[in-house]
DNA sequence: CTGAAAGCGCTAACAA
DNA sequence: TTGTTAGCGCTTTCAG
């Protein structure tokens, strides 16, 4: 547990000179420079970034805020942000607000605190006016899920757009009956997938029905499969479903084999995420993709520009419309 | 941004009585306690957690090594964590190591910079050899996959057993040609599991055929698809299957699909960790049941007594048989 | 009950 | 090229 000070006595140095071939700038003669190193291999020495923090006033870690851990959506995500956090030195704290208003406080505490510099919100249910608070004196990037007018930068996809598509694949296939199972409205994103939803009904003549269009409270399999249960019933069943999220599809999809209905022939599946799980069902689902490794490494490089002091502008990515069984009936 | 200067000099008291009322210690007249509250929130004040850390020589930070974050099983671990170090004012740095030793040893050197202030590993390919040296000097829990003759204390289940009952319980329901999808011996668990598939079936009399026994590389989806295809393959297929992870047993799921054979009909499945998943497929999974939350707690409540000097035992846990579709043929 | 002052380990401005 | 020194923001010992 040597300290900046013995290294130096023992190079026979000073503090200033072993800082310097620490952090590799500065002058040093390669004689001077030898003696520090084998000063530091003798004492195996580690550099404290308590110090170092101390002295220049950042904490070298990003504050990465999700709903829930278990939502296979965000590991994709959370992997490509360590990936770009790496490579910049700095390291990823990873919370988890359950969408519990107060847990979420004890996060922005900590960018308060000088324990993160940055914030990375992927949170749907962030309370925003706090977040915009907080933007006034910290950097924050919205990942996914974001609020134009809160005028924090955030990088996402194109959400009716994508939805459009979906729906217009299974138009295209043949189905006109086709309902929606969205999450809550209040969500940016389900407004926006919704209206995708809507504008490819309505280009291709399709009326929409209000029966058809369902909303879940959350976004985890057992809401999909509850949607699912009141679509079945319908009396003018649909022949096919979008789902804004892969659990939500998932759980649908169940519900139809509880039936002993198949997917695709008796009705049609499309997801939203392309998690991993989605590829793994049976039938294997068709999903719109979006670049979340991508989107993660974006996220983070924005916000470390952000941090130092750069202005960064909002991206929109592409997203891809992946054909596989459960549509390919 | 004041700092606790400031605050003082408003409230018209020193520093160190500002640092008193902060933390709650020392004696503070109520008089001066009201001054200085005041002053706090007319500066909105928030104590820097970068000075009290160098003061404090730590970083109240606790890191997480994880091999893949995509993999459902820690999920629940990690709130577990999350949730026990948040009580404790502590914070989870999450590290995915890919398995790979370039990257665990960034992680490893966050804690000899201090960093942080002691690690969970949960990482079965962790390098033993760095984690014991490591262990001598800093606080160091594992858990889940372990290592006894590390010292290293962990929290765990009982493998074998939890692998005897499993397959026991097929033998139960009437079968006898019962495969092994297991992952690379190289990993404790998958030592322990296959001995208690092993004494499940020789103290039932049934021989054990080695070409039922399969090891695959990683313990992903694919892998039990791979298996999977081999086992039904085989001459003398076998009527159920047991795999050491419910990820393998979702694949091997898959594949018997794809062939058209039916679970639990043509051959029944029982997995390993009650990830979520394994209640969204269809049939839903038969699988052992890991306190995973609880493991996570413990796991976090060790580190935080071993942190603060305190002699901690290793635990181990119960775990449940959760019967379901897959093997209810 | 309160204040002065030292010091945690580091970086960087300034001087030599 | 190298050294001296101030100071980042906090806690805590020791005096008063």
């Amino acid at each position: 547990m040597a300290n900046i000070q013995q290294v130096a006595k023992q190079a026979g140095v000073s503090v200033a000179t072993v800082s310097r071939v620490l952090n590799g700038q500065g002058t040093v003669t390669a004689k001077t420079r030898i003696k520090v190193e084998d000063a530091i291999k003798r004492l195996n020495y580690e550099p404290s970034m308590l110090g170092r923090n101390l002295r220049n006033s950042e904490s070298r870690i990003l504050l990465i805020l999700i709903p829930k851990i278990s939502n296979p959506f965000y590991s994709e995500i959370i992997n490509g942000i360590e990936t770009a956090a790496l490579t910049h030195h700095y390291n990823i704290l990873l919370c988890e607000t359950d969408s519990n208003p107060d847990r979420e406080n004890i996060y922005f505490d900590l960018v308060r605190k000088k324990m993160a510099d940055g914030i990375i919100s992927m949170d749907p249910a962030v309370n925003v006016e706090s977040l915009i608070e907080l933007a006034e004196s910290y950097a924050i990037i919205q990942c996914s899920e974001y609020t134009v007018e809160s005028g924090i930068p955030y990088v996402t996809i194109d959400n009716e757009e994508a939805a459009y598509r979906a729906v217009k694949h299974l138009i295209k296939i043949g189905h006109e009956k086709i309902a929606l199972i969205n999450s809550d409205e209040k969500f940016l994103y389900a407004r926006q997938r919704q209206l995708g939803y809507r504008r490819a009904l309505e280009e291709n003549g399709i009326p929409i029905s209000d029966h058809y269009i369902h909303h879940t409270q959350q976004i985890g399999f057992e809401y999909g499969q509850q949607a699912m249960r009141k679509i079945i019933n319908l009396k003018d069943r649909p022949t096919a479903v979008f789902a804004v999220s892969d659990m939500l599809a998932i759980g649908a999809l169940k519900e139809i084999n509880n039936n002993g209905l198949n997917v695709p022939d008796d009705i049609a599946i499309v997801g939203f995420d392309k998690i991993d799980f989605s590829n793994m069902t049976h039938p294997t689902l068709t999903t719109v993709a979006q670049p979340m490794h991508k989107m993660g490494t974006i996220a983070a490089e924005m916000l470390i520009s952000e941090i130092q002091g750069d202005q960064v502008e909002s991206i929109i990515l592409d997203h891809e419309l992946v054909i596989r069984e459960s549509t390919s009936g």
